[in-house]
DNA sequence: CTGTTAGCGCCTTCAT
DNA sequence: ATGAAGGCGCTAACAG
C-alpha cells in the first residue's frame, strides 16, 4: 500500500481552483483572493502537501539543499557545523549533503551537474582549479578558508575562521609558559606529501617563530610513522612545544610522547586545533583552539543569501575570532 | 563568466543526431549505429556531459543519491559509514544527504518529498511512525537495527550490526575478568528520558545478567549530572563493571571514576560501544565493541539494489558481526 | 485578479 | 534504426 506523492494538482482539484493559484498562494508571489486562498491552504493542510524539491530545484529555485565538500567524512568537524546549520533553519526542510573530495575522481563533475542553494567547501585539499569549476556554476559559495588562497574568479564567500590569528594565540600561549623550541606536527599524508605551507596554521606558527629555526615533523601515513618521527626529531632538536594540526593528531602525539618517557606538559606542551570531544579525554586533557563553529554556520548561510542576491563579481568576507580553551597539556 | 551547464541538447547538436540517441547510447538501452554511437561518446568526452541527477530524479529515474538518517550529526559514526559507502561506489558520482530526527520537528516531510535512490535509518531515537511513513514513499529503506522494532509494513530491508550478540560479548568478558556486579550506562538525553528497553545493547546486558539485579545509570543530561549520578550509584551498588552505550559515554565515565579516585579496571572494568578515535587516546585506552562499518555499508548498498528490483512485500535482512576491541580498560 | 501555456532536462512510448 | 512528442511537478510569462 505504498502511498502516492501528493502533488499539486491534488490540492488544486481538492480547492477546488487551478493549479497555478496553489503555486501564487503557496509562494506568495501574486494577489490571490482570501476566500480561494483560505481554501487553498486548507487543503494543502489536509492532504499534508509539501512541493517537490526535485521540481522546483529543476527550474532553477531554492530546493534547500546544501552541499558540504569535506576531506574527511570521519571528522567530528564537519558534523558539528552542519548540525549549527540546520539549527538555524530548523523546520525549513533542509537538506545537507556530503561530498568528499579524495576518493572520488570526478566529484566536481559530481557537484556540478547538482543544483545546490549553496556550497560549502570545507576541504583543506580540494585542488584550487576544482574550487574555481565551482564557483563557475554560479551556485552560492562559500570557502571556509584555511588556506591562503589566490584570489579567484567570479563571486563567492570567504569565511576566515580565525585560524592563523588563533594559532598566534596558541604560539603565544607556549611562550607564557616559558616554551622555546617549539614544533610544528602535521597531520596523516597519503602518499608522501609534506606539510601544507600555504595552510593558515603552519603560517601562523612560522610567523610567530619570528626566524626562529622550524621543526616540522610531517610525511607521517600512519601512527607508527609518526612515533618513529617524533622520537627522530624529538632526539635531534629537543622541542619543548607542539602545535599540533588537529585533535586527533596531538593525542597522537600524546601517546607517542608519552611511549617515550616524557611527561605532558612537564617535558612537551602540547596543544591541538578544533576543541572536539577527544580533547576532553586525553589524559592529561588537551588545550585546544576553538572555532566558533555556531557562527561559522551563521556567516555561511548569511553568506549564502547575499551572494544569491545580485550578481556583480565580488568576494564577500567574514572574519572570525578562535578560542583557546585551556587545559592541562600545556 | 559563469559558465553554462552542458545539457544533452549540446552534445546531440556536436554530435549531429538527435537528443534521444544521446539518452540511448548513455543508458545502453537500445541498439544505436556504432558509428553514430562514438560520435555522440566523443561530443560527451569533450564537452565533457553528464546527465543532471535533478533531471533523472524527477522522472523517477536513479538520482545516485542516498539520504543518511542520523540522531547525532557530530557523532564519526556515521560519517565512517557513509565514507564506506562511498568507496565502493567511488567515481560513480553518488551524493549523500544527511539529515537529522531531532530539531526538525517535520524533518519526515522534508525526506519523503525528495526522490531517493535509497534511504538508510541510522538512527535510535526516530519514531515507529515516521519510520513506516519514510518506507510507505516506496524508496529503497534500510534500517541499521539498532532496537527491537516491531515489523513495519511493506518492503524494507534490516541490517542487525550484531549489536545484541556483541553485548553479551562484552558480558562474557567482563565475566572472565571476574566482574560480578555489572552496570549499564545510557547515552546523554534531551528531557528526562529513561534508558531504551528495546535497544539492543540494554537487552544483551538484561539477558546477559541472567536474572541478576540490573544496575542502570540513565536519565542523564549533561557530564555533570552523570558524575552525581555514578557517584550515587556506586555509594548504594559498588558495581565493578561498567557496559556503556558508546564510546563517548565510557570516556565520560572514566573521567567521573577518576574523579572519585577509583581506578579503571582495578576498581571497575569499562566498555564502550563503535570503537572510535577516542577509544584510542583515552588512559587506559578502551575496550570497545567494533561494528563492521564496511560490512554495513556493502550489506546496505547490496540491499539497496534487491529492495528496487521486485516489489513484493518482503523484509530483506543482512546479520552481520562485531568485533570486541581489548585494550586496556578491562 | 485568475487561468492557460510554455518550458526546466530527461526518459520513454509511439510512430516512422 | 532513429526521431518526434508527451510528461515528471513546478514556475513564470502571457493572456484574458
Amino acid at each position: 500500500m505504498m502511498k502516492q506523492r501528493v502533488t499539486r494538482r491534488d490540492v488544486a482539484l481538492r480547492a477546488g481552483v487551478s493549479e497555478t493559484v496553489v503555486s501564487y498562494v503557496l509562494n506568495a508571489n501574486r494577489y490571490v483572493d482570501s476566500e480561494k486562498k483560505e481554501r487553498v491552504l486548507r487543503a494543502v493542510r489536509e492532504l499534508g502537501y509539501f512541493p517537490s524539491p526535485v521540481a522546483r530545484a529543476l527550474k532553477g529555485k531554492d530546493a534547500h539543499h546544501v552541499l558540504f565538500i569535506v576531506d574527511d567524512m570521519s571528522s567530528e568537524y564537519f558534523g558539528s557545523i552542519i548540525s549549527e546549520m540546520e539549527k538555524l533553519v530548523a523546520g525549513k526542510g533542509f537538506l545537507f549533503s556530503l561530498a568528499c573530495d579524495r576518493g572520488d575522481e570526478n566529484f566536481v563533475q559530481t557537484v556540478c551537474n547538482w543544483s545546490f542553494d549553496g556550497i560549502v567547501i570545507g576541504s583543506a585539499t580540494i585542488r584550487e582549479d576544482d574550487i574555481q569549476k565551482i564557483i563557475d556554476t554560479g551556485m552560492p559559495t562559500v570557502i571556509l578558508s584555511m588556506n591562503d588562497y589566490p584570489r579567484f574568479c567570479g563571486r563567492y564567500g570567504l569565511v576566515f575562521t580565525g585560524l592563523k590569528e588563533g594559532s598566534l594565540k596558541i604560539m603565544e600561549c607556549f611562550r607564557a609558559k616559558g616554551r622555546k623550541r617549539i614544533a610544528f606536527l602535521d597531520s596523516f599524508c597519503i602518499g608522501d606529501a609534506p606539510v601544507d605551507r600555504t595552510g593558515f596554521r603552519y603560517i601562523g606558527y612560522k610567523v610567530a617563530l619570528n626566524g626562529q629555526e622550524e621543526i616540522v615533523i610531517d610525511r607521517c601515513e600512519d601512527s607508527a610513522r609518526l612515533r618513529k618521527k617524533i622520537a627522530e626529531v624529538y632526539e635531534g632538536k629537543h622541542f619543548d612545544a607542539l602545535f599540533c594540526r588537529t585533535d586527533r593528531m596531538a593525542a597522537e602525539a600524546m601517546l607517542a610522547l608519552s611511549a617515550m618517557g616524557l611527561s605532558v606538559p612537564d617535558d612537551v606542551s602540547v596543544v591541538g586545533v578544533n576543541n572536539s570531544r577527544i580533547a576532553m579525554y586525553t589524559r592529561p586533557r588537551l588545550t585546544s583552539l576553538a572555532i566558533r563553529k555556531d557562527e561559522v554556520a551563521r556567516a555561511t548561510l548569511q553568506l549564502f543569501a547575499l551572494l544569491k542576491k545580485n550578481r556583480e563579481e565580488e568576494v564577500l568576507t567574514v572574519q572570525l575570532e578562535t578560542d583557546l580553551i585551556e587545559r592541562e597539556s600545556v
